[in-house]
DNA sequence: TGTACATCAGTGAACGCGCGTTCACTGATGTAC
DNA sequence: TGTACATCAGTGAACGCGCGTTCACTGATGTAC
């Protein structure tokens, strides 16, 4: 085994890019630090070399998760993020981002479990919504922009969480259009009273 | 310890009801069965006289626990439930809805862990919403009251959810205010439309 | 360039602990005579 | 009414297991001469 500082970055990197996919898919209680470290190749004794605690490394893989983003859904704002209110909803209300978890959304994953959850972690996603109502808040028009972008970040994340819960695919589809068709249709409206 | 029928049933009882609490403070994954045997006043051994195992228990209260609804919130179209979509969302986007999650609804505290669950506890909560959708419906007007109230639920659940991650107060304050704001906009602005 | 030594990322056995689950037992109550 | 027995809800010790965490060790690489 080698020693560099670069190599055991690379490891730590690893380790935190397997542990933000372990925490969609399995939630924070889900992941276990064996499991993990066997999908970074590395085995289990070697995770306190990189991290104080699981609970040190659950907030910041919550973070990494957060900053992944979604598919493509969560970054906006980003240089190739969606420039549109309408681009944001048909990416981040689609079924691609309902089904794989693993790469989703780490707030429409994880909202339940980071609300029971340590101050540090609560602190990460808090940070984190502050700064995405703001970036919604730049895609929409009308008297209240903020006010707005809340509610449809609420409405984006509850849809996404509610479609995952539906055991009937017509219903779980149905959540993500009408979200989407009530969201497009209040701005619209909105617009329409000036 | 006397062994009749009703004596019995009154046991599994307060194990469902402390169960039901148990999940919405702690999570699915949180509820361990010696704890929850303890709240009940029993040992942790007498469970399996009452259930089959850990994941029946836990589909059977996350059942309990949507039928308390929530601090009346989401006993819509009960008897003594909400008759105006106001009325709801005063009760369901309150400060005590978001601060009780103990007694609170179930959808809002456990919708992420659900998703991640078997297919029985995805069941009911996936009927729970179904109904769910349908009594909001009755509160709504419009040309589409039904994908409105599909929205609207997203939008209650989502923001409770957020509210509670928030760890400032204000901001965890203001995403409830937005929510509720931005509903009863949509409504109105939709009925002026006609 | 070649050898001797220091470094330290990663290994893997071991720890105590709480988990879900099982089971032989207890003892209060209901039933039979 | 009083005694003998059957029932069975609940008890509590025990099970194997996987968890988070610790630690003495290994062995490949970097450094010194």
């Amino acid at each position: 085994m080698g020693h560099s500082q670069a190599d055991k970055a690379k490891s730590r990197e690893r380790i935190l890019d397997a542990a933000a996919v372990h925490i969609r898919e399995l939630g924070l209680d889900g992941l276990s630090i064996a499991e993990l470290m066997k999908s970074a190749k590395l085995t289990h004794g070697g995770f306190y070399g990189h991290f104080d605690s699981r609970d040190q490394l659950i907030s910041e893989a919550l973070a990494k998760a957060l900053s992944e983003g979604g598919p493509e859904s969560a970054r906006v704002g980003s240089t190739n993020g969606p420039r549109t209110l309408k681009a944001l909803l048909n990416t981040y209300l689609s079924k691609a981002h309902r089904d794989d978890r693993s790469v989703g959304c780490a707030v429409a994953a994880l909202a339940g479990d980071v609300a029971r959850s340590d101050r540090r972690t609560r602190e990460v996603m808090t940070n984190y919504l502050s700064q995405y109502f703001d970036k919604v808040a730049q895609l929409v028009e009308g008297d209240h922009p903020d006010e707005s972008a809340i509610a449809i970040v609420c409405t984006m994340v509850g849809a996404v969480a509610l479609s995952r819960v539906a055991r009937d695919r017509s219903m779980a589809d149905e959540i993500l259009r009408a979200a989407k068709r009530s969201i497009l249709d209040h701005v619209e409206c909105q617009a329409a009273e000036e």
